[in-house]
Order: structure tokens, then C-alpha cells, then sequence
DNA sequence: TTGATTTTCTGAACATGTTCAAGATTTTCC
DNA sequence: GGAAAATCTTGAACATGTTCAGAAAATCAA
């Protein structure tokens, strides 16, 4: 048993050296300018090493962008959400990937790659994708769920803002502001019109669109796994 | 000047020819498993000649999706629209579109494979783009104008219905339903609830909020050429 | 320990997008 | 017509993602 654990943690330093060198290089010269014969070598190991750990050069970013979905989720867990209102909890929800992805614009691209390509195993809206996108709601809906909302609403708001995630994540990409200033602002403003919008959701007439968004949401298969949940409810 | 125009016709037919070949093949095998010397042998020409007429491999989808775009802005051109709702008239547009689509459901994957990078010159959200880019976002507004909105509510609908036609193309793609029909329930669906906002926004809360998403466009440079015309106006 | 088995690693070989120097063809100009 | 220039075409060579047969190392079974 030790010895079993050590071969493994052995083999998963060797792993992270080579995610590592790959990182780092992606960060400096982006991903398409980075060779996996860089990497190897950076990593220490032969080319071929590189593939027994990762099945292709996407594969890399995966794995990174499963890291940095771990690291937001225990962000959030870490975070004192009490005193805070929807606006500020979802703030912090926003600020915090943005925190964690500040130096990787260039690699961030690379996750939207193949999202036009239902087949490919990293298509980002793809079922090789979905724990991770899961995931990503899951810190959505965490921070939604205090507001008491009913059922309905509760389940188009984490999936309006889920979408408004990947498009703030476009912004940042081709934000050249400094420090990307402006996909900050992007943010705030974004959120104070969804609170706001939030406020009117109760009158009758934006119900009824409510309602209807809904339904056709449903209609074409875009409230997956929440789906039963709601159901069950009503 | 008869030799001049013969020349540019013979070049412009084996243009013709490879890029004839090449969605062709791209429509039968998909991008990926289609290499530029299968597309050079099918075009009878060397594999230089193929990069002689374009510059990538991508290049050629780009040319495929300008000529997606010629199409759909003559088909709506040459279309009766006069006793025409709003509606009727954006479904018009949305469903042209998808009847010039229907085939290449394969083929539209890599139109989106460099949205995540700005500095690429395929990049569909990047400067390389721009002319077809607005050109379909013209098709959109040509639908609108006859409505007579007010400036800015015409610009708003106008953005927000471009990023829908994003969104259904993305549906689209992963649309796997005999016809696609889910794709046109979910444009029914979506043109729907549209026009019942629409007739929502002269409320005036809801032009309040109108006010600020489009101060916040605004303020994120999303509202580019247009911006000058409506600030004009005000 | 020793042989077998599993895990890890190696680098040559391959496939394919891309480049480019050189050649062929056409056009232009006298 | 013929030389010069522009245009078009060729295929070999290159770069890089990926595969794979097998070597090396670690682990296990006796």
C-alpha cells in the first residue's frame, strides 16, 4: 500500500510537471505557438510522455480549465456569503473567476474551440464537457438559492446567468483595457440590470414572459439536469 | 481587355473549382477529416495551387460563410416583405438563413473555432470579420427598420436579435431532430416572446431598463458602427 | 531473490497544414 | 513576333500534432 501510494503520487508529479511547463508556456507564447515538443522538453520527459498523461494538446486545457473550476468552487466555499445581497454574492461569484483567469486570456480561447462541434470530446457546451460545466452552475446556483426564489425563476435566473458567464468570459478575452478594467464594469452593470429586472419579474404581464421563456427553454431541451428538479416541484 | 477578363474568368473558375471541391468534401466527411490534398486532388490541381487561391485551410470556410452571406442578403432582397408584421419579417430572416444552412450543419463548427482569439484573423467576433459580420447584422435591420422604433429601442432589438441568430446557429449545429424542426420551434419560440417584449418596452419601467442596458453596451463598446447614427439623433 | 506483470516512458515514424523556390503559362508592351 | 513582367502552378520540404512498438522501471507473486 505504500509503495502503491507512492508510484501513484509519483506519477501524478510527473503529471503536474508536465501541466505545469505546459501552463506556463501557453502564458508566455499562447497555446498555438507552444509545441508539445516544447513542453516535453520543458517537462523533462520525452514527447511521447507527454501522451501517456494527456490523450492531445486540448486535452491540457481541459485539464486547466477543471482546475480553475475547482479553484472557483472552493473560493466560494471559502467566502462569508451572509450579510450579502443577491447583487453582492453574485459579484463575487463574476470577480472571483475573473481573479483566477486574469493572466490566461490567451489560453482562455482555446476552451471555445471546438464549441461549434457537438462531437468533439472538448466541445465546451458538449456532454465530454458537462461535469465541469455543471459544476460551474452549481456556483451559480449556490449563490442564487438564498434569495428564496420560486422554483421557476430561480432556475432561468442561474441559467441566464450562466450564459452571461461565457459571454462576460468573450468580453475578457478581447478586453485589452488594463487589468481588464472594462470587463469589470461590463460586470457590475450587468448585474445591477439583472436585480433590477429581478424587481419587475413579479408584475403580472413579465410573468407571463417568464412563463413563456420557460416553456421554451424546456421545448428545445435546455434545462437539463435542473429540469427534474423543477418538475418534481410543480 | 477580352484576354484580361478571359484570364480572371479562368482563374476565377479554378478558385471556383477548389472551393467547389472543398465544401463538397467538408459537407461528406466533415472539416477535420478533410485534407487540402484530397481537395487538391478532387479540384485536379496541386496542393499549392490550393494555397495559392486561399490562404488556409480555414480561409476557405471563411469564403464559404461570405458566400452563405451573399445568399441570405439577395434572398431577403428579392422578397416581397410589404404586408408583412415584424414578425413575420424576422422569420423570414431566420428561416432563410437556416434554408441556405440546412446541408452544412458540419461545416459551421469551424466558423466558431476561433472565437475565443482575438488576434486571428477568423476569429467570427474579430475585426478580420467585420464585413460579413455587419452585413448580417444589415439583413437584421432592414427587418426592423420598417417597424419605426424609436432609435435606440431599434438599435437594442437589432443587437439582440444578431446574438440570438448566433445563438440558433449554435442550437443548430447540435440540433440533432429529423429537419432540424426543433431549431425552427425554438426561432418561433424565441420571435414570440420578442414581439410580446417589444410591445412591454414602451412601459415605463421597462424603458428605464432599456436605458441602461444600452448605456451599458454602450459604455462597453458593443454598440460599434450604429453608435454614430443613433448619437446623431440625441 | 527472481520471474512475471503492470505502469511508465522513449523516440522514430506518420499525417497533414503550410511554405517556398523554381518552373510554366499568360499578358503586356515594343 | 519577342522580350519582360505578371500570373499561375508545381511538388518537395518543413513543422507539428499524434501514434505506436517496444524499452525501462516499478510492482507483485512465489
Amino acid at each position: 500500500m505504500f509503495k502503491a501510494d507512492a508510484k501513484h503520487v509519483k506519477s501524478e508529479q510527473t503529471r503536474e510537471e508536465i501541466l505545469d511547463s505546459a501552463l506556463e508556456l501557453f502564458r508566455q507564447h499562447g497555446f498555438d505557438a507552444t509545441t508539445m515538443r516544447d513542453i516535453a522538453v520543458k517537462a523533462g520527459v520525452a514527447l511521447g510522455a507527454a501522451y501517456y498523461y494527456f490523450a492531445s494538446k486540448d486535452a491540457i486545457v481541459q485539464a486547466y480549465y477543471e482546475k480553475v473550476q475547482q479553484e472557483h468552487t472552493a473560493r466560494l466555499r471559502h467566502m462569508k456569503m451572509d450579510g450579502l445581497s443577491l447583487r453582492q454574492r453574485l459579484a463575487a461569484v463574476f470577480y472571483s473567476k475573473l481573479d483566477i483567469l486574469e493572466n490566461d486570456r490567451k489560453l482562455l480561447g482555446a476552451i471555445f474551440r471546438y464549441s461549434g462541434e457537438p462531437a468533439h470530446p472538448l466541445s465546451c457546451l458538449g456532454p465530454g464537457t458537462r461535469v465541469v460545466r455543471e459544476q460551474s452552475m452549481q456556483v451559480i446556483a449556490d449563490a442564487v438559492t438564498p434569495e428564496a426564489l420560486p422554483a421557476d425563476l430561480q432556475l432561468l435566473l442561474t441559467l441566464g446567468l450562466w450564459a452571461l458567464q461565457m459571454g462576460v468570459l468573450i468580453y475578457f478575452i478581447y478586453d485589452d483595457s488594463p487589468q481588464q478594467q472594462r470587463t469589470r464594469r461590463l460586470v457590475d452593470g450587468a448585474l445591477e440590470i439583472t436585480t433590477f429586472l429581478l424587481r419587475l419579474a413579479r408584475f403580472p404581464l413579465l410573468g407571463f414572459a417568464r412563463k413563456k421563456v420557460l416553456a421554451l427553454l424546456d421545448e428545445a431541451g435546455l434545462l437539463p439536469q435542473l429540469n427534474h428538479a423543477l418538475k418534481a416541484h410543480s
